[in-house]
DNA sequence: ATACCAAAAGTTGTATACAAATTATACAAT
DNA sequence: ATTGTATAATTTGTATACAACTTTTGGTAT
């Protein structure tokens, strides 16, 4: 275990319970001990708690007195939410930007496509590579509309959705499909059909959800919450 | 102080500090010390750190290894996209609302804003008495969709501008303005004027700021971070 | 006066011992 | 068999000693 690239060995723990955790190899609903955890590192518990104490305000583990630290579960309901808020907060800037974007930045836009229709046909292609070059063009709207600081906060709230997409991975994802809208959204923004981007986004974010649902509850439930239907705001 | 009201030490002294930053008794920029913290509560170290790692995941602190922990300056750039994160999302919800809101929900609403016109006509009035009203009112269309999760992040956020708030009462707060947008507000979305809603709430939620921009560079400059104007996506 | 270097002071990082609270277990009474 | 209770085991909460690192300070050479 690399804990030579750490300043501490609090971050050192942290880090990697936090990868444990988004790549399900920690379970949610998991139940973690910190002389567990001690043991696993070869570290006292002073870091591991410093780095628990982290995890438990990202919302990733709640910590229970003298029982033990849970991994949390998923909720369905607290995804929905954080997708609503991206749609609409990304179709505000995305409005800003397609009322000034210049054409340099729409190049860069139409580049990242071109090398996602080009990774997919790779034999070495992996899903983590697609959706870095996915999140660097969403990044770019934000970044041109000087929103950086918004990105990186929706960014955070998407580590939540990472444990999700992780689930996603066992399915067959349809990267085509996926940038087919990106094409489409290029070609709303470049029209600056604010209608049309917004329901092109609404489409391109829930997607993956909207496809997983019937398989979470079958195979994942006990990884979830679980929580009434919501019925009416269902998007 | 009044220890006996909390589970444990590393939480009453969490409290203790969060609410010192927020009520601006800890200042901007301010270094404290970890054994400083200790004696002032009379604890040890451990519930001090692990108090300490909860405050800086939420960005009330930066700890910088053996120097101490700083509390952290405001951004106006960051407050800016917060509120514009706001405007956005409760836009999109008010939308939402407006297209279903029963009779109900909407006598609440003049409820309250006529209990916000009985209060600031009252000698005990106090602005933060004011501002709990407000919060009630603008949660009720957040959780008439359904979109409490989304409610409860937002206020989180707000967390910082509470800070930037606070620098406000020292100044005169026009409540009566702020009573009339809200039934400016009130007036749109029984209309279902979705046009107008935006335009009200956007005015609403900036008009603090847009006040006191010239007064921070004046007064309060040490309590924020040096930052470039951002230009043309003012708003 | 200035630059440099070493030592000392001060700070957080880490390990560990013990306290407090919860949970599991064993055993007795019914 | 079941229930209740006391006790043991387990877990986190807390205090404290020491290590590692940074900054300051003082003195020395130039």
């Amino acid at each position: 275990m690399g804990a030579e690239q750490y300043k501490s060995r609090e971050e050192w723990v942290y880090e990697s319970l936090k990868n444990d955790i988004l790549d399900l190899r920690l379970k949610p609903g998991q139940l973690l001990k910190e002389t567990e955890i001690c043991e696993k590192f070869g570290v006292s518990r002073t870091p591991v708690r410093d780095a628990i104490r982290l995890l438990q305000e990202q919302g990733f583990v709640k910590n229970v007195p003298y029982q033990g630290v849970f991994v949390t579960l998923l909720s369905l309901n607290y995804i929905k939410q954080m997708i609503y808020m991206r749609v609409a907060v990304e179709t505000s800037v995305l409005r800003d930007f397609a009322k000034t974007a210049s054409s340099l930045v729409i190049e860069d836009i139409r580049y990242l496509i071109r090398k996602q229709e080009a990774l997919i046909l790779e034999t070495s292609f992996t899903p983590e590579q697609f959706y870095r070059l996915d999140a660097q063009m969403h990044a770019i709207w934000f970044e041109a509309t000087k929103r950086t600081v918004l990105w990186d906060m929706l960014q955070k709230q998407d580590l939540y959705y990472t444990r999700f997409r992780m689930l996603d991975f066992t399915t067959e994802t349809d990267f085509p499909r996926i940038i087919k809208e990106h094409k489409e959204l290029l070609a709303r923004i470049e029209q600056k059909d604010i209608k049309g981007i917004e329901e092109v986004l609404k489409e391109h974010l829930y997607y993956s959800m909207k496809r997983m649902r019937h398989q979470i509850d079958v195979e994942y439930r006990e990884y979830f919450e679980e929580e009434p239907d919501e019925g009416k705001f269902d998007i």
